[in-house]
RNA sequence: GGUCUCGUGGCCGAGUGGCUAGGCAGCGGUCUGCAAAACCGUGUACAGCGGUUCGAAUCCGCUCGAGACCUCCA
């Protein structure tokens, strides 16, 4: 098993702190806005990750943070927290936008068969921990309190340590690049950080510390509460490349100072979903929301597409590349799903022929297996499976013979991959099948007595108005099968 | 401006020195009362220019183009 650590990277091959045990931390969203497109894709990449370790054994610990405190609006702000300006807003307090959406964000994840992690650690909840190793920090000199905010002294840490070596930069680029905010002026530095922020008397959100009232800095929870969950050093931190500079840089040279070594080994970072080859974000207007997706009613969509198209979607592209957003793209994932599950249906209804040699289901499981322990390769999963697929409809058309052995090869393989570690599952509106079933089976079998009468008028009315109800009828040797479009 | 990443057929996307994934769409055929689905067949793809090599989409250099980060962001 080898995985791309960013840090140096590279692939590496994966070995765990404890054998049989692996402590996995991911970013997770700010809970002040709508669940969009671009949180899809770091929950179902590290989704895939938590159930292919699960899948080979390992007991994994989960760590996936809700980030309701402490990050800063923009820089014309003077530090003002973003849960505060948009519960300001609304006149709401500010914990009930948490609640608002930290719950339609579960709604959407659960839509997308996202597994929830083992322990979901709000920041809110961990103020006390964070005050502690900022506490930590300024004990080893490391940090400096100006006028009730702490720093993060960058340029300290640089003379015995690489604070860049997560991002590839280098100190004297950083000095010289940073922009000069206004209002920062209390900074020694400006590549410094802070790590606990003064609240100005407008802020709602505000917590006694030491150094007065006020609010963790950008990066203090995710160190504090991988620390606090995980221990001083742990083997996975994920998230979206974005966070990679300055959250995680930060993150390392925080943590590094307070516990005395690099809290993390291998750090993996998804890529962005990009629209029209631009990234997407909330701040340029072309975020899209799982809702919105779901129903079809962003304008840039021609029709809504279902959560499990949109897992697919995602998983069709390796998580390090970026994924363009069309409605092209998105049909043709739709349609590709469809065939997939379809297949696995007809595996389940696959008779075996005790006769037949084996059709060499092995290196395509091998397949699967190799692809996911080469850094997650999703998508080369899928190829694989769509080899199966072939086997399987071939085998369905009566052209190929498949033993006992090989169909319950097929079985294992569909469970394993294509619902236990893709995380895929048949999308059915909820409706009572078994109902629906036996009333189709009475339609088609009135159909059948006006087909073999050849009263093709009265067939076709029948398929017709079927359709329109997005039911498709399919006549076949062993009689008519009918299936939701 | 600095750092980094990337440019693969109509679209999406694997692939990192020779055996040239896969999905969707298209075209031809089989099946069907007609369809749908499925099956069979079908594509001079690797931004451009140089170089290394017996051999490059794959390595090196340059050019062009795109994107990300450097500021909250998944």
């Amino acid at each position: 098993m080898v995985i791309y650590n960013s840090l140096s990277r590279s692939k590496e091959k994966f070995v765990s702190l404890q054998p049989e045990h692996i402590g996995m931390y991911v970013c997770g969203p700010t809970v002040y806005g709508d669940a969009h497109l671009g949180h899809a894709r770091p929950a179902i990449t590290f989704d895939l990750v938590y159930r292919y370790f699960t899948h080979l054994g390992s007991k994994v610990r989960y760590v996936r943070n809700i980030t309701d405190v402490g990050h800063l609006e923009n820089d014309a702000d003077e530090g003002e927290d973003k849960i505060a300006q948009k519960a300001r807003l609304q006149q709401i307090e500010p914990m009930e936008v948490v609640q608002f959406y930290t719950v339609l964000y579960h709604k959407n994840m659960d839509q997308l068969n996202v597994l929830r992690p083992s322990i979901e650690p709000h920041a809110s909840g961990h103020i006390i921990e964070q005050i502690e190793m900022i506490q930590r920090i300024m004990e080893k000199g490391y940090a400096y309190e100006v006028d009730g905010s702490v720093y993060f002294d960058v340029q300290k840490y640089s003379q015995n340590h690489h604070y860049g070596i997560l991002s590839g930069r280098k100190i004297e680029d950083l000095l010289s690049n940073t922009r000069q905010l206004a209002g920062q002026s209390d900074k020694r530095s400006s590549a410094d950080f802070a790590i606990w922020k003064k609240a100005e008397p407008i802020h709602i959100m505000r917590w006694p510390s030491p150094w007065g009232n006020g609010f963790p800095g950008w990066h203090m929870e995710c160190s504090a509460m991988g620390c606090k969950y995980l221990g001083d050093q742990f083997d996975i931190h994920g998230g979206g490349l974005d966070l990679l500079f300055p959250h995680h840089e930060s993150e390392i040279a925080q943590s590094t100072i307070a516990n005395g070594k690099a809290p993390v080994r291998y750090w993996m970072h998804n890529n962005m979903i990009t629209i029209d080859g631009q990234k997407m974000g909330k701040s340029l207007g072309n975020a899209m929301s799982l809702d919105d997706i779901f129903v079809g009613s962003h304008p840039l969509l021609e029709k809504a597409y279902s959560p499990m198209t949109i897992r697919f979607f995602i998983l069709q592209a390796h998580y390090r590349s970026t994924l363009d957003f069309s409605n092209e793209a998105l049909q043709a994932a739709e349609k590709g799903l469809k065939k997939l599950l379809a297949a696995d249906t007809a595996l389940r209804n696959l008779k075996a022929q005790t006769t037949a040699k084996d059709q060499g289901v092995d290196p395509i499981v091998e397949a699967c297996y190799a692809a996911m322990n080469d850094d997650f390769s999703s998508p080369m999963a899928i190829a694989s499976l769509f080899d199966a697929v072939k086997m399987i409809n071939a085998a369905a058309d009566g052209l190929l013979a498949l033993n006992e052995n090989d169909l319950a090869q097929l079985i294992q393989l569909f469970d394993d991959f294509v619902f236990d570690i893709l995380g895929l599952k048949p999308e059915t509106s909820g409706t009572d099948l078994e109902l629906v079933d036996g009333l189709m089976q009475t339609i088609i079998g009135l159909r059948q007595e006006a087909r073999a009468k050849k009263d093709f008028d009265t067939s076709d009315v029948i398929r017709d108005s079927l359709a329109k109800l997005n039911i498709v009828l399919k006549d076949g040797k062993e009689g008519t099968k009918w299936e939701l479009k």
